[in-house]
DNA sequence: CTTATATTGTGTAAAATTTACACATTGTCA
DNA sequence: TGACAATGTGTAAATTTTACACAATATAAG
């Protein structure tokens, strides 16, 4: 019986509980871990990307997502929203974290895993209070010579974008406050990378019932002025687990 | 000037390149990382996840889970798939990455960051060859004490699977490698907690198409036993851009 | 061996959703 | 004032989803 109470499974290991739990982590090799944020918005009919120079030497002249070092007792989203508010002045957006990198030879001074974020803003609403290192909006479609694996973690965030704005909503985040439909259906084709039927996409955001008629209309535009809408995020969030996706 | 040279987002524009990144990683704080896997099973109309005892003292009598630190070099997919190896004896699993967590305080010892990983596998198909640690699956309904932050690991890991299974049909990987009709349906209504209208489900699957009968029949049953099919992987590779979800 | 029992296997009608598609309206620009 | 360009709107057909019932077949029990 003595035998049953030590070893209930009878016959397998039992290692010596480890008594000092500081001990243990101190033996561990550690591995210095960044936040990189991926930040989308959108603006002439065009999803864009936030992107500084790189400071590597050895990557002079090419794209650098907004990243830095997690510090020894931060968070790890505490460290991409300081990251982000550092770089871009910007403190009232909301990250999620995607996916976490950790090819050892990502980083050519020595392995660094990063954990990245995304983010959709509204390029209107939030302009950039700091723009060192070349901080500004590039076009997705065009981005070449990133520096480490950057681009490989932005094309990994677009196809979670892709994914997410059908799921929810977030698609508002991208635009102004006020925005047309039509704004609104060119930004759903630009994520997409397809055309959207143009009653049918109406009918789908007005049945979801969250869309707020402000009263007023576009101007400067060359054509009749659409209506302007804003998003009543209240709503949403009571709706918000009534319906799963948004299917084109 | 010398402010501004250690303050690279003061004011400045363009900070000096950093020629050696070397310097710059080895002046980083470093961290040590590791993989947690979250192995999902299904048994006995039930859905399981595969635990072992905590080795620290500290968390004596409470289960974790599969989980060791990332090497300096090692990849942290190749990490994942080594702890399942030595904890399991398995080898042949797909494992996927969820999510990182990095709570300063969430290990005992000091500040561990891991990488969480699940996996669905068929508990028949795969007979555990280690069992160390008390290794074994336990009911995913009734996961009390467990060690570190593992519960919100599983938590997390159990809604990622929720979603998972609506995506693509990979529940097949829970189920022995013939099951019958109600078996899958079994496993479908305990993953999503909630019952399922019986012959709708047996539409939706059929209409799929990589449902193959093998012409066998459920034996040990006491009714009317039912037929035994196997899944398609090919048809399924073949086919999954076509549907987007399977919604129930 | 007969009957009770438990679960399999199957179809259809109604409802809801999705799709395809056209024309009058309203503002700007030349 | 006419050409242009985009907005705003509805409906019919097709597809998908839902709700629902009964005969068939094996085992278990008497």
């Amino acid at each position: 019986m003595e035998f049953l109470a030590t070893s209930p499974l009878a016959r397998q290991k039992r290692p010596n509980l480890i008594e000092d739990a500081a001990d243990l982590v101190a033996s561990y090799p550690a591995i210095p871990i960044t936040a990189d944020c991926v930040i989308f918005g959108f603006e002439e009919h065009q999803l864009k990307v936030l992107l500084i120079s790189s400071d590597l030497e050895q990557y002079k002249g090419m794209w650098s997502l907004l990243g830095d070092i997690v510090y020894a007792n931060e968070e790890l989203d505490t460290a991409a929203y300081r990251v982000l508010s550092q770089r871009t002045g910007m403190d009232d957006v909301f990250l999620e974290q995607v996916k976490t990198f950790g090819c050892p030879n990502r980083h050519p001074g020595g392995r660094v895993v990063t954990v990245a974020y995304a983010s959709l803003l509204n390029i209107q609403h939030h302009q950039l209070k700091i723009t060192d290192n070349e901080l500004h909006w590039h076009n997705i479609d065009h981005l070449a010579d990133m520096a480490f694996d950057h681009k490989a973690i932005v094309d990994e965030c677009y196809r979670w974008l892709q994914k997410r704005i059908q799921e929810h909503p977030l698609g508002f985040n991208l635009l102004p406050e006020k925005f047309s439909l039509r704004e609104l259906q060119n930004l759903y084709e630009a994520i997409l990378g397809q055309t959207l039927d143009r009653r049918n996409f109406r009918k789908k955001f007005f049945a979801m019932d969250f869309l707020v008629d402000v009263g007023e209309y576009e101007h400067d535009v060359p054509h009749r002025p659409g209506k302007l809408y804003k998003f009543d995020f209240d709503k949403y969030e009571k709706n918000k687990r009534k319906w799963i996706g948004i299917d084109f």
